[in-house]
DNA sequence: CATCTCAGCTTACAACTGTACGCTAATTTA
DNA sequence: TAAATTAGCGTACAGTTGTAAGCTGAGATG
Protein backbone atom coordinates (compact mmCIF):
# COMPACT_ATOMS: atom_id res chain seq x y z
CA UNK A 1 0.00 0.00 0.00
CA UNK A 2 1.67 3.48 -0.94
CA UNK A 3 1.83 6.04 1.24
CA UNK A 4 -0.65 8.19 0.23
CA UNK A 5 -3.07 5.65 0.17
CA UNK A 6 -2.12 4.89 3.54
CA UNK A 7 -2.61 8.39 4.88
CA UNK A 8 -5.75 8.59 3.22
CA UNK A 9 -7.26 5.52 4.93
CA UNK A 10 -6.03 7.24 8.43
CA UNK A 11 -8.07 10.07 7.30
CA UNK A 12 -11.12 8.34 6.78
CA UNK A 13 -10.24 6.52 10.18
CA UNK A 14 -10.53 9.23 11.93
CA UNK A 15 -13.34 11.28 10.51
CA UNK A 16 -15.22 7.31 10.76
CA UNK A 17 -14.15 7.31 14.31
CA UNK A 18 -15.48 11.11 15.20
CA UNK A 19 -19.28 9.96 13.49
CA UNK A 20 -18.65 7.23 15.59
CA UNK A 21 -18.71 9.70 18.82
CA UNK A 22 -21.26 11.95 17.86
CA UNK A 23 -23.20 8.96 17.64
CA UNK A 24 -23.60 8.65 20.91
CA UNK A 25 -24.91 11.72 22.54
CA UNK A 26 -22.13 14.77 21.44
CA UNK A 27 -21.73 17.37 20.01
CA UNK A 28 -18.55 18.43 18.32
CA UNK A 29 -16.98 20.81 20.56
CA UNK A 30 -18.24 18.02 23.21
CA UNK A 31 -15.68 15.18 21.99
CA UNK A 32 -11.61 15.57 22.29
CA UNK A 33 -8.45 15.05 20.30
CA UNK A 34 -7.74 12.05 22.09
CA UNK A 35 -11.19 10.47 21.86
CA UNK A 36 -10.85 10.66 18.46
CA UNK A 37 -7.35 9.09 18.17
CA UNK A 38 -8.01 6.74 20.38
CA UNK A 39 -11.27 5.59 18.44
CA UNK A 40 -9.40 5.79 15.34
CA UNK A 41 -6.89 3.44 16.20
CA UNK A 42 -3.60 6.12 16.27
CA UNK A 43 -1.75 8.13 19.09
CA UNK A 44 -3.17 11.16 20.33
CA UNK A 45 -0.06 13.32 18.55
CA UNK A 46 -0.69 11.29 15.17
CA UNK A 47 -3.75 13.12 14.53
CA UNK A 48 -1.79 16.07 13.23
CA UNK A 49 -0.03 14.65 10.71
CA UNK A 50 -4.13 15.11 9.09
CA UNK A 51 -6.08 17.82 10.82
CA UNK A 52 -4.71 21.18 12.16
CA UNK A 53 -7.51 21.52 14.73
CA UNK A 54 -10.56 19.98 15.99
CA UNK A 55 -12.31 22.68 13.94
CA UNK A 56 -11.09 21.40 11.38
CA UNK A 57 -11.80 18.24 11.44
CA UNK A 58 -15.29 19.55 12.37
CA UNK A 59 -15.37 21.65 9.11
CA UNK A 60 -14.75 18.62 7.42
CA UNK A 61 -17.71 16.71 9.08
CA UNK A 62 -20.02 19.12 8.04
CA UNK A 63 -18.87 19.05 4.83
CA UNK A 64 -19.34 15.16 4.35
CA UNK A 65 -22.40 16.10 6.10
CA UNK A 66 -23.81 18.72 3.28
CA UNK A 67 -22.82 16.55 0.51
CA UNK A 68 -24.81 13.39 2.06
CA UNK A 69 -27.63 16.49 1.64
CA UNK A 70 -27.55 17.43 -1.52
CA UNK A 71 -27.34 13.37 -2.44
CA UNK A 72 -30.65 13.33 -0.52
CA UNK A 73 -31.99 16.01 -2.74
CA UNK A 74 -30.81 14.22 -5.64
CA UNK A 75 -32.80 10.96 -5.29
CA UNK A 76 -35.55 12.24 -4.39
CA UNK A 77 -35.68 14.36 -8.03
CA UNK A 78 -34.91 11.32 -9.04
CA UNK A 79 -37.98 9.59 -7.29
CA UNK A 80 -40.34 12.63 -8.51
CA UNK A 81 -39.64 12.51 -11.72
CA UNK A 82 -40.54 9.14 -11.86
CA UNK A 83 -43.98 9.40 -10.39
CA UNK A 84 -46.02 10.31 -7.08
CA UNK A 85 -46.79 13.15 -5.39
CA UNK A 86 -44.04 15.82 -4.79
CA UNK A 87 -45.31 16.43 -1.13
CA UNK A 88 -45.42 12.81 -0.34
CA UNK A 89 -41.92 11.38 -2.03
CA UNK A 90 -39.99 14.41 -0.82
CA UNK A 91 -41.00 13.79 3.08
CA UNK A 92 -41.06 10.27 2.94
CA UNK A 93 -37.29 10.66 0.70
CA UNK A 94 -36.37 13.26 3.98
CA UNK A 95 -37.51 10.72 6.89
CA UNK A 96 -35.41 7.80 5.04
CA UNK A 97 -32.77 9.63 5.31
CA UNK A 98 -32.97 10.73 8.63
CA UNK A 99 -33.44 6.86 9.83
CA UNK A 100 -30.22 5.43 7.74
CA UNK A 101 -28.23 8.89 8.14
CA UNK A 102 -29.18 9.49 11.68
CA UNK A 103 -26.26 10.72 12.85
CA UNK A 104 -25.49 13.16 9.57
CA UNK A 105 -28.55 14.82 10.18
CA UNK A 106 -27.97 14.91 14.12
CA UNK A 107 -24.55 16.44 13.65
CA UNK A 108 -26.54 19.36 11.11
CA UNK A 109 -29.16 19.77 13.56
CA UNK A 110 -26.55 20.23 16.94
CA UNK A 111 -24.10 22.43 14.68
CA UNK A 112 -26.72 24.66 13.20
CA UNK A 113 -27.22 25.80 16.81
CA UNK A 114 -24.64 24.99 18.21
CA UNK A 115 -21.40 26.77 19.56
CA UNK A 116 -19.12 27.54 17.40
CA UNK A 117 -19.77 30.24 14.83
CA UNK A 118 -17.76 28.59 11.94
CA UNK A 119 -19.98 25.76 12.22
CA UNK A 120 -23.16 27.17 12.07
CA UNK A 121 -22.37 29.37 9.40
CA UNK A 122 -21.20 25.87 7.69
CA UNK A 123 -24.54 24.53 8.43
CA UNK A 124 -26.98 27.40 7.40
CA UNK A 125 -25.00 27.45 4.21
CA UNK A 126 -25.65 23.81 3.34
CA UNK A 127 -29.60 24.49 4.25
CA UNK A 128 -29.23 27.27 2.04
CA UNK A 129 -28.56 25.54 -0.90
CA UNK A 130 -31.22 23.28 -0.17
CA UNK A 131 -33.54 26.44 -0.28
CA UNK A 132 -32.79 27.86 -3.22
CA UNK A 133 -33.47 24.24 -5.29
CA UNK A 134 -36.48 24.35 -3.59
CA UNK A 135 -37.25 27.43 -4.53
CA UNK A 136 -36.39 26.84 -8.15
CA UNK A 137 -38.10 23.37 -8.03
CA UNK A 138 -41.30 25.65 -6.93
CA UNK A 139 -40.66 28.64 -9.91
CA UNK A 140 -40.61 26.44 -12.59
CA UNK A 141 -42.85 23.70 -12.16
CA UNK A 142 -45.59 25.53 -10.00
CA UNK A 143 -45.08 29.17 -12.11
CA UNK A 144 -45.23 30.67 -8.88
CA UNK A 145 -43.48 34.08 -8.90
CA UNK A 146 -40.42 34.36 -7.07
CA UNK A 147 -40.67 35.92 -4.27
CA UNK A 148 -43.78 34.54 -3.44
CA UNK A 149 -41.36 30.96 -4.08
CA UNK A 150 -38.61 31.60 -2.04
CA UNK A 151 -41.00 32.51 1.12
CA UNK A 152 -42.68 29.50 0.50
CA UNK A 153 -39.33 27.46 0.08
CA UNK A 154 -37.77 28.81 2.79
CA UNK A 155 -41.08 28.39 5.43
CA UNK A 156 -41.11 24.52 3.81
CA UNK A 157 -37.44 24.03 4.93
CA UNK A 158 -38.14 25.33 8.20
CA UNK A 159 -40.76 22.46 8.84
CA UNK A 160 -38.68 19.57 7.30
CA UNK A 161 -35.81 20.36 9.77
CA UNK A 162 -37.95 21.37 12.66
CA UNK A 163 -40.06 18.08 12.06
CA UNK A 164 -36.61 16.12 11.41
CA UNK A 165 -35.47 17.31 14.55
CA UNK A 166 -38.76 15.29 16.06
CA UNK A 167 -38.36 12.30 13.82
CA UNK A 168 -34.51 11.93 14.87
CA UNK A 169 -35.40 10.69 18.23
CA UNK A 170 -38.89 8.99 17.40
CA UNK A 171 -39.93 5.52 17.57
CA UNK A 172 -41.53 3.70 13.99
CA UNK A 173 -45.01 4.69 15.10
CA UNK A 174 -44.35 8.08 16.07
CA UNK A 175 -41.68 9.14 13.07
CA UNK A 176 -45.09 7.82 11.04
CA UNK A 177 -47.02 10.19 12.71
CA UNK A 178 -44.62 13.27 12.18
CA UNK A 179 -44.45 12.24 8.52
CA UNK A 180 -48.65 12.57 7.89
CA UNK A 181 -48.55 15.66 9.89
CA UNK A 182 -45.58 17.62 8.35
CA UNK A 183 -47.03 16.55 5.04
CA UNK A 184 -50.63 18.15 5.89
CA UNK A 185 -48.51 21.31 7.10
CA UNK A 186 -46.35 21.61 3.86
CA UNK A 187 -49.99 21.45 2.04
CA UNK A 188 -51.47 24.14 3.82
CA UNK A 189 -48.50 25.92 2.94
CA UNK A 190 -48.47 25.54 -0.87
CA UNK A 191 -52.23 26.20 -0.63
CA UNK A 192 -51.71 29.50 1.05
CA UNK A 193 -49.71 30.75 -1.41
CA UNK A 194 -51.99 29.71 -4.15
CA UNK A 195 -54.54 31.33 -2.59
CA UNK A 196 -52.69 34.63 -1.72
CA UNK A 197 -51.39 34.48 -5.54
CA UNK A 198 -55.51 34.51 -6.17
CA UNK A 199 -56.47 37.54 -3.88
CA UNK A 200 -53.26 39.70 -5.26
CA UNK A 201 -51.95 37.93 -8.68
CA UNK A 202 -49.82 40.92 -9.87
CA UNK A 203 -47.82 40.48 -6.04
CA UNK A 204 -44.42 42.25 -6.70
CA UNK B 1 -29.08 38.62 56.85
CA UNK B 2 -30.42 35.62 57.81
CA UNK B 3 -29.28 32.65 56.73
CA UNK B 4 -31.75 31.49 54.78
CA UNK B 5 -31.30 35.04 52.61
CA UNK B 6 -27.96 34.87 52.63
CA UNK B 7 -28.49 31.13 50.55
CA UNK B 8 -31.28 32.56 48.16
CA UNK B 9 -28.70 35.16 47.34
CA UNK B 10 -26.10 32.62 46.50
CA UNK B 11 -28.14 30.57 44.80
CA UNK B 12 -29.12 33.13 42.81
CA UNK B 13 -25.62 34.26 42.55
CA UNK B 14 -25.03 30.96 40.80
CA UNK B 15 -27.94 30.84 38.62
CA UNK B 16 -27.17 34.85 37.80
CA UNK B 17 -23.44 33.53 37.21
CA UNK B 18 -24.26 30.51 34.97
CA UNK B 19 -26.86 33.14 32.50
CA UNK B 20 -23.47 34.97 32.21
CA UNK B 21 -21.45 31.44 31.15
CA UNK B 22 -24.21 31.06 28.17
CA UNK B 23 -24.23 34.85 27.07
CA UNK B 24 -20.86 33.61 25.57
CA UNK B 25 -21.34 30.75 22.82
CA UNK B 26 -21.68 28.02 25.00
CA UNK B 27 -24.03 24.73 26.03
CA UNK B 28 -24.63 23.77 29.18
CA UNK B 29 -22.74 21.10 28.59
CA UNK B 30 -19.73 22.86 28.04
CA UNK B 31 -19.62 24.83 30.89
CA UNK B 32 -17.77 23.97 33.93
CA UNK B 33 -19.13 23.67 37.93
CA UNK B 34 -15.71 24.94 38.67
CA UNK B 35 -16.33 28.34 36.07
CA UNK B 36 -19.64 28.53 37.86
CA UNK B 37 -18.35 28.81 40.81
CA UNK B 38 -16.14 31.52 39.90
CA UNK B 39 -19.06 33.38 38.47
CA UNK B 40 -20.52 33.19 41.49
CA UNK B 41 -17.59 34.04 43.88
CA UNK B 42 -17.70 31.24 45.87
CA UNK B 43 -15.35 28.05 45.82
CA UNK B 44 -15.99 25.36 43.46
CA UNK B 45 -17.43 22.69 46.49
CA UNK B 46 -19.39 25.51 48.03
CA UNK B 47 -21.28 24.79 45.05
CA UNK B 48 -22.78 21.32 45.57
CA UNK B 49 -24.46 22.97 48.91
CA UNK B 50 -27.11 24.39 46.29
CA UNK B 51 -27.28 22.20 43.54
CA UNK B 52 -26.54 18.09 43.49
CA UNK B 53 -24.81 18.53 40.05
CA UNK B 54 -24.15 20.77 37.01
CA UNK B 55 -27.53 18.84 35.49
CA UNK B 56 -29.83 20.06 38.39
CA UNK B 57 -28.43 23.34 37.40
CA UNK B 58 -29.18 22.62 34.05
CA UNK B 59 -32.87 22.04 34.76
CA UNK B 60 -33.44 24.42 36.60
CA UNK B 61 -32.51 27.01 33.96
CA UNK B 62 -34.41 25.61 31.60
CA UNK B 63 -37.22 26.30 33.94
CA UNK B 64 -36.45 29.92 34.50
CA UNK B 65 -36.10 30.09 30.32
CA UNK B 66 -39.44 28.55 30.52
CA UNK B 67 -41.45 30.99 32.92
CA UNK B 68 -39.55 33.70 30.91
CA UNK B 69 -41.45 32.27 27.77
CA UNK B 70 -45.17 31.90 29.45
CA UNK B 71 -44.71 35.49 30.41
CA UNK B 72 -43.79 36.59 26.79
CA UNK B 73 -47.09 34.63 26.13
CA UNK B 74 -48.89 36.67 28.45
CA UNK B 75 -47.73 39.63 27.73
CA UNK B 76 -48.49 38.92 23.63
CA UNK B 77 -52.28 38.46 24.66
CA UNK B 78 -52.44 41.60 26.29
CA UNK B 79 -50.71 43.33 23.41
CA UNK B 80 -53.38 41.42 20.81
CA UNK B 81 -56.38 42.67 23.26
CA UNK B 82 -55.42 46.03 23.18
CA UNK B 83 -55.79 46.00 19.10
CA UNK B 84 -53.26 45.29 16.64
CA UNK B 85 -52.92 42.10 14.23
CA UNK B 86 -52.42 39.23 16.16
CA UNK B 87 -49.36 37.96 13.54
CA UNK B 88 -48.11 41.25 13.49
CA UNK B 89 -48.35 41.51 17.14
CA UNK B 90 -47.32 38.18 18.25
CA UNK B 91 -43.98 38.77 16.07
CA UNK B 92 -43.08 41.60 16.90
CA UNK B 93 -43.41 40.76 20.84
CA UNK B 94 -41.77 37.48 20.14
CA UNK B 95 -38.95 39.54 18.11
CA UNK B 96 -38.54 41.89 21.05
CA UNK B 97 -38.59 38.99 23.54
CA UNK B 98 -35.22 37.62 21.40
CA UNK B 99 -33.69 40.90 21.93
CA UNK B 100 -34.12 41.60 25.58
CA UNK B 101 -33.71 37.70 26.46
CA UNK B 102 -30.94 36.62 23.84
CA UNK B 103 -29.70 34.57 26.18
CA UNK B 104 -32.82 33.34 27.63
CA UNK B 105 -33.60 31.92 23.94
CA UNK B 106 -30.48 30.59 23.18
CA UNK B 107 -30.44 28.69 26.48
CA UNK B 108 -33.94 27.40 25.08
CA UNK B 109 -33.00 27.03 21.33
CA UNK B 110 -29.46 25.00 21.96
CA UNK B 111 -30.37 22.83 24.75
CA UNK B 112 -33.65 22.33 22.29
CA UNK B 113 -31.69 20.19 19.86
CA UNK B 114 -28.48 19.68 22.56
CA UNK B 115 -27.16 16.59 24.06
CA UNK B 116 -29.34 15.68 27.71
CA UNK B 117 -32.23 14.01 26.50
CA UNK B 118 -32.94 15.52 29.63
CA UNK B 119 -32.73 18.58 28.61
CA UNK B 120 -34.44 18.25 25.40
CA UNK B 121 -37.49 16.67 27.20
CA UNK B 122 -37.76 19.91 29.08
CA UNK B 123 -37.67 22.37 26.30
CA UNK B 124 -39.63 20.44 24.25
CA UNK B 125 -42.51 20.68 26.82
CA UNK B 126 -42.06 24.75 27.48
CA UNK B 127 -42.44 24.39 23.61
CA UNK B 128 -45.68 22.43 23.43
CA UNK B 129 -47.47 24.81 25.87
CA UNK B 130 -46.75 27.56 23.95
CA UNK B 131 -48.13 25.47 20.84
CA UNK B 132 -51.21 24.48 23.51
CA UNK B 133 -51.84 27.92 23.89
CA UNK B 134 -52.00 28.54 20.40
CA UNK B 135 -53.91 26.37 18.66
CA UNK B 136 -56.64 27.07 21.71
CA UNK B 137 -56.45 30.76 20.44
CA UNK B 138 -56.86 29.88 16.96
CA UNK B 139 -59.94 27.20 18.03
CA UNK B 140 -61.63 29.99 20.25
CA UNK B 141 -61.34 32.79 17.92
CA UNK B 142 -60.93 31.30 14.42
CA UNK B 143 -63.49 28.56 14.89
CA UNK B 144 -61.08 26.69 13.76
CA UNK B 145 -62.04 22.63 13.52
CA UNK B 146 -59.79 21.22 16.32
CA UNK B 147 -57.71 19.12 14.24
CA UNK B 148 -56.44 21.61 11.77
CA UNK B 149 -56.14 24.87 14.33
CA UNK B 150 -53.02 22.08 16.29
CA UNK B 151 -51.61 21.25 12.56
CA UNK B 152 -51.74 25.27 12.19
CA UNK B 153 -50.56 25.80 15.69
CA UNK B 154 -47.74 23.82 15.36
CA UNK B 155 -46.11 24.97 12.19
CA UNK B 156 -46.56 28.55 13.16
CA UNK B 157 -44.43 27.97 16.31
CA UNK B 158 -42.19 25.84 14.56
CA UNK B 159 -41.80 28.77 12.44
CA UNK B 160 -41.31 31.19 14.84
CA UNK B 161 -38.50 29.84 16.71
CA UNK B 162 -37.00 28.47 13.51
CA UNK B 163 -36.93 32.17 12.34
CA UNK B 164 -35.75 33.31 15.99
CA UNK B 165 -32.85 31.16 15.76
CA UNK B 166 -31.66 33.02 12.72
CA UNK B 167 -33.07 36.67 14.41
CA UNK B 168 -30.38 35.72 17.25
CA UNK B 169 -27.29 36.34 15.67
CA UNK B 170 -28.72 38.83 12.97
CA UNK B 171 -28.24 43.00 13.11
CA UNK B 172 -31.40 45.41 13.45
CA UNK B 173 -31.78 45.56 9.49
CA UNK B 174 -31.64 41.63 9.26
CA UNK B 175 -33.74 41.17 12.02
CA UNK B 176 -36.22 43.55 10.77
CA UNK B 177 -36.41 41.84 7.45
CA UNK B 178 -36.60 38.28 8.95
CA UNK B 179 -39.54 39.92 10.92
CA UNK B 180 -41.50 41.18 7.58
CA UNK B 181 -40.69 37.37 6.22
CA UNK B 182 -42.21 35.75 9.06
CA UNK B 183 -44.95 37.38 9.05
CA UNK B 184 -45.63 36.97 5.38
CA UNK B 185 -45.36 33.29 5.77
CA UNK B 186 -47.27 32.49 8.96
CA UNK B 187 -50.01 34.41 6.99
CA UNK B 188 -49.78 31.75 4.57
CA UNK B 189 -50.09 29.39 7.05
CA UNK B 190 -53.08 30.83 8.20
CA UNK B 191 -54.81 31.27 4.51
CA UNK B 192 -53.66 27.70 3.99
CA UNK B 193 -55.68 26.07 6.48
CA UNK B 194 -59.04 28.42 5.81
CA UNK B 195 -58.32 27.48 1.81
CA UNK B 196 -58.13 23.54 3.09
CA UNK B 197 -61.16 24.19 4.99
CA UNK B 198 -63.59 25.69 2.37
CA UNK B 199 -62.27 22.69 -0.15
CA UNK B 200 -62.93 19.95 2.80
CA UNK B 201 -65.39 21.77 4.65
CA UNK B 202 -66.27 18.37 7.10
CA UNK B 203 -62.86 17.61 7.63
CA UNK B 204 -62.55 15.21 10.82
C1' DC C 1 -25.46 30.90 77.63
C1' DA C 2 -24.54 26.32 75.50
C1' DT C 3 -25.33 23.59 71.76
C1' DC C 4 -26.37 22.58 67.08
C1' DT C 5 -26.60 23.48 62.13
C1' DC C 6 -24.68 24.38 57.97
C1' DA C 7 -22.83 27.69 54.04
C1' DG C 8 -18.58 28.24 52.55
C1' DC C 9 -13.66 27.36 52.72
C1' DT C 10 -8.99 24.90 51.93
C1' DT C 11 -6.52 21.09 50.63
C1' DA C 12 -5.94 17.04 47.98
C1' DC C 13 -6.18 13.66 44.27
C1' DA C 14 -6.89 11.06 40.24
C1' DA C 15 -8.47 11.62 35.65
C1' DC C 16 -8.36 13.86 31.53
C1' DT C 17 -7.12 17.42 28.28
C1' DG C 18 -4.09 19.68 24.14
C1' DT C 19 0.25 19.72 22.38
C1' DA C 20 5.61 20.29 22.24
C1' DC C 21 9.60 17.45 21.28
C1' DG C 22 12.25 14.07 19.38
C1' DC C 23 12.62 9.22 17.64
C1' DT C 24 11.76 5.33 14.36
C1' DA C 25 10.93 2.85 10.40
C1' DA C 26 9.33 2.63 6.01
C1' DT C 27 8.32 4.74 1.63
C1' DT C 28 9.81 8.07 -1.98
C1' DT C 29 13.05 10.43 -4.51
C1' DA C 30 17.37 11.26 -6.78
C1' DT D 1 22.09 2.55 -3.45
C1' DA D 2 22.16 6.75 -0.70
C1' DA D 3 19.52 10.51 0.96
C1' DA D 4 15.28 12.68 2.10
C1' DT D 5 10.62 12.65 3.57
C1' DT D 6 7.04 11.64 6.67
C1' DA D 7 3.15 8.84 9.18
C1' DG D 8 2.95 7.35 13.48
C1' DC D 9 4.77 6.65 18.24
C1' DG D 10 6.21 7.51 23.19
C1' DT D 11 7.24 10.62 26.67
C1' DA D 12 6.39 14.65 29.06
C1' DC D 13 4.14 18.74 31.01
C1' DA D 14 1.13 22.23 32.48
C1' DG D 15 -3.62 23.09 32.86
C1' DT D 16 -8.36 21.86 33.93
C1' DT D 17 -11.86 19.00 35.64
C1' DG D 18 -15.22 16.79 39.43
C1' DT D 19 -15.43 15.80 43.96
C1' DA D 20 -13.98 13.62 48.60
C1' DA D 21 -12.63 15.01 53.39
C1' DG D 22 -12.52 17.80 57.02
C1' DC D 23 -12.44 22.52 59.18
C1' DT D 24 -14.39 27.14 60.56
C1' DG D 25 -17.28 30.64 62.02
C1' DA D 26 -21.58 32.64 62.20
C1' DG D 27 -26.59 32.24 62.59
C1' DA D 28 -30.39 29.27 64.70
C1' DT D 29 -32.33 26.88 68.52
C1' DG D 30 -33.09 25.48 73.13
Amino acid sequence: MSRQEQKQKTRQNIIAGAFQLLNENRTLSAISLREVAREAGIAPTSFYRHFKDMDELGLTLVDEAGLALRQLMRQARRRIASGGGVIDTSVDTFMEFISANSNVFRLLLREHTGTSAAYRLAVSREIQHFTDELSDYIIEQLRIPHDVAVLQAESMVRLVFSAGADALEADTILKNDISERLKRQLRFIQLGSLAYLQIMPDSK
